[in-house]
DNA sequence: CGGCATTGCTTTAAGCCTAAAATATTTATC
DNA sequence: GATAAATATTTTAGGCTTAAAGCAATGCCG
């Protein structure tokens, strides 16, 4: 093996690493202190960006996950209340999916607590740090995102 | 906010953006290539790791993963005869997870492309961006690992 | 109009994951 | 040595995840 690659495996171990433990952190952050899932808190987030809420297929795709997934996942939202199912006029097939004033009110408390969570969990980055490596990984992204696009056509 | 939480935050997401991709590509590789899945890949790495085999309450520590999860990792790999349950002397309730030969040998292979495939998909970082960046993550594991202790105690 | 492919969503089967309970065995204490 | 505490693992219940199948409803095309 190259040295390059020595050193591209050995980044990207870290950043394995790294991405999970601070994940598992915020799992059970998020479920100590607001009794909820990441899963759940990134659909709520994303409902949260599209006020007048978004189709079940259209929540599938910002999220990149597959269709059965949300279904459960707002099931179980919707049964706490915290997102309801809109039928769509025009299409007795499509649900729009969106927060209820409660989840609203719930999801702003969390997002805010999250903000000070990831704040405090990378304290000893540095304010220089954080944009060098961010950079680097939105340089990095719009490079994979890019070729994605070529790979599509 | 302060502009601090605001790059730190930024750092987050792209983190977990670029992971997750990444990682997700790597799980369609896995069982479009080697008919595997990541957490089996995991478990067999860490097999790999030690020829003489694990305990498996050695091996959920290693894997930051619960007991009862490597139990069905560890029961699936075994029926397909990658892995074996050996009883440890002198402790009837301890099992010894290793690899049989098989499973060394198919584990060897999928490594191997595993290194390939990393190395092509990071192949837009340069070598040196590669060892900045995980210089810095090795910083910051480093520190975390530090006040985990300090909690412990 | 009528058939038929497509679209939007849910259901199902199987694996991954955790916390908590259950089981078996070992170790410590009296 | 008997009993209790601790340890090693498995089982269970519930949520997350996907691919694939199923069910409606829509849209296209002759």
């Amino acid at each position: 093996m190259s040295d390059a690659a020595k050193d591209r495996l050995r980044l990207w171990l870290r950043l394995l690493k790294v991405v999970r433990g601070i994940e598992q952190d915020l799992r059970d952050e998020l479920r100590r202190a607001h009794n909820t899932t990441l899963p759940r808190f990134d659909v709520m987030s994303a409902l949260s960006r599209h006020p007048e809420g978004l189709k079940m297929s259209q929540l599938s795709g910002v999220l990149r996950v597959s269709n059965g997934n949300v279904t459960g996942i707002a099931d179980r939202l919707s049964e706490e209340g915290l997102v309801e199912r809109i039928p769509v006029p025009g299409d007795r097939r499509a649900m729009m999916l969106r927060l209820t004033s409660e989840g609203a009110t719930e999801f702003a408390r969390q997002a805010e607590a999250h903000q000070d969570w990831i704040n405090e969990k990378l304290r000893d980055v540095s304010p220089e740090d954080a944009r060098a490596m961010a950079a680097r990984l939105q340089a990095f992204a719009a490079k994979s995102e890019q070729k994605e696009q070529v790979n599509a056509q």
